[in-house]
DNA sequence: TTGTTTACTAAACAGTGTTCAGTACATTTG
DNA sequence: CAAATGTACTGAACACTGTTTAGTAAACAA
């Protein structure tokens, strides 16, 4: 009797469908600007189907949200694998910026918008698992960083939240046209400056 | 013949009536929450006349954002007044995350938000002259602490930039509950050990 | 007392997220 | 096989949203 388990298939290919249509449409037009409507036409079913299979529009989100993280973890994986601690930390930055740039959509999605996080209040069960994964993975590199002695940061956790916060406090100005005040010829290499004194700044620092 | 001026005064005090109530609604129940009609609801007038006064909801949005700046720029005054141009710096910090604290969803308008700034994309006469005020003052401590011998940066601009990155990345995470995998009662705490970590950073840092 | 300007609004337009009664088909049961 | 049950889906509505426009009533100027 394969016959629930082909009806579960079919529910899981109807979700990855919706999921598929929604980030097509997400990541051509914007998140503010695309409805449940238009992903219903794109998928050409009622827009009322989609709430059979996501609860509202801001699971949707956490759900593509979670596919953001898979793509930035699996670009992260070269940084991970470099020898030196503190070449793989200023790798991960590097790789961070170039996450958001490339996809600002899906950085804006998984680290700026209120929406997914929203859907996460609702149910307790798990405390963004995705986001404590993705920061473990600098708390591990910086505590290698001390281990190797090149800092001497006594709590990584600490250290990785100064480190996270100076790199995504850039990328999240820019992103939100907060820079706009730099000419925007300027405003790439400024941003690549700061970055780089940062760097240099926490390598000589302590 | 006062009376194009009685006009005029009459004019500067609608926009003023429908700012205030704005505010008081947004900061009462967020900006997502707030239509154009609970405004004008709220100051017995109909929606179309706030169109009057204000181009569009993101001019709106951008008015109030400008009140922020100037409650800012107060709030930091009496940290501008400390001798040490290093303990003036860290004071201005603490003031960015007071600012924030207490004032999450006028911080979020001026420094998260999308829809204020879209109001200025749409005028280009200006680029966001209050936002390049307020950096100023940054730029000119940073350049007082390497006037000083405190730093050794060369570009004050740059390394404001560093900073400011730094301070706004750590807050915004917050605001934005991108640190929900951290039990509550840490939280608070852990967003001052890395804001402390990086001014000793800094400081010894070059 | 005209004519004109100004300030305002009712109503509509085109959209939004979301819900629910109802339908048509697939599956199970007698 | 036919009847009963279960499931997947939808049309249409609800209560909103920002915004525009035609029209009105009052204030002003001639």
């Amino acid at each position: 009797m394969g016959i629930v388990e082909r009806k579960e298939r079919e529910k899981e290919e109807m979700r990855k469908l919706i999921l598929e249509a929604a980030q097509k449409l997400f990541l051509e037009t914007g998140f503010e600007k695309v409805s449940i409507r238009n992903i219903a036409d794109a998928i050409e079913y009622s827009p009322a189907t989609i709430y059979l299979y996501f609860k509202d529009k801001n699971e949707l989100l956490y759900a593509i949200h979670n596919i953001g993280f898979q793509k930035m973890v699996e670009e992260f994986q070269p940084a991970l694998n470099l020898a030196d601690p503190f070449d793989r930390l200023v790798e991960m930055g590097r790789r961070y910026f170039r996450f958001a740039f490339e996809n600002p959509e899906l950085f804006d999605l998984m680290f700026i918008m209120t929406a997914p996080m929203d859907s996460l209040a609702c149910r307790d069960d798990d405390k963004w698992d995705e986001g404590r994964t993705a920061f473990q993975l600098l708390i591990t590199c910086v505590q290698d960083c001390i281990d190797a002695g090149v800092f001497k940061y006594q709590d990584a956790e600490v250290a990785a939240l100064m480190i996270w916060s100076a790199v995504h406090g850039n990328t999240a100005l820019f992103l939100r046209k907060r820079l706009e005040m730099f000419e925007e010829s300027r405003r790439k290499q400024l941003m690549e400056d700061a970055f780089t004194l940062f760097i240099e700044t926490i390598h000589k620092g302590l």
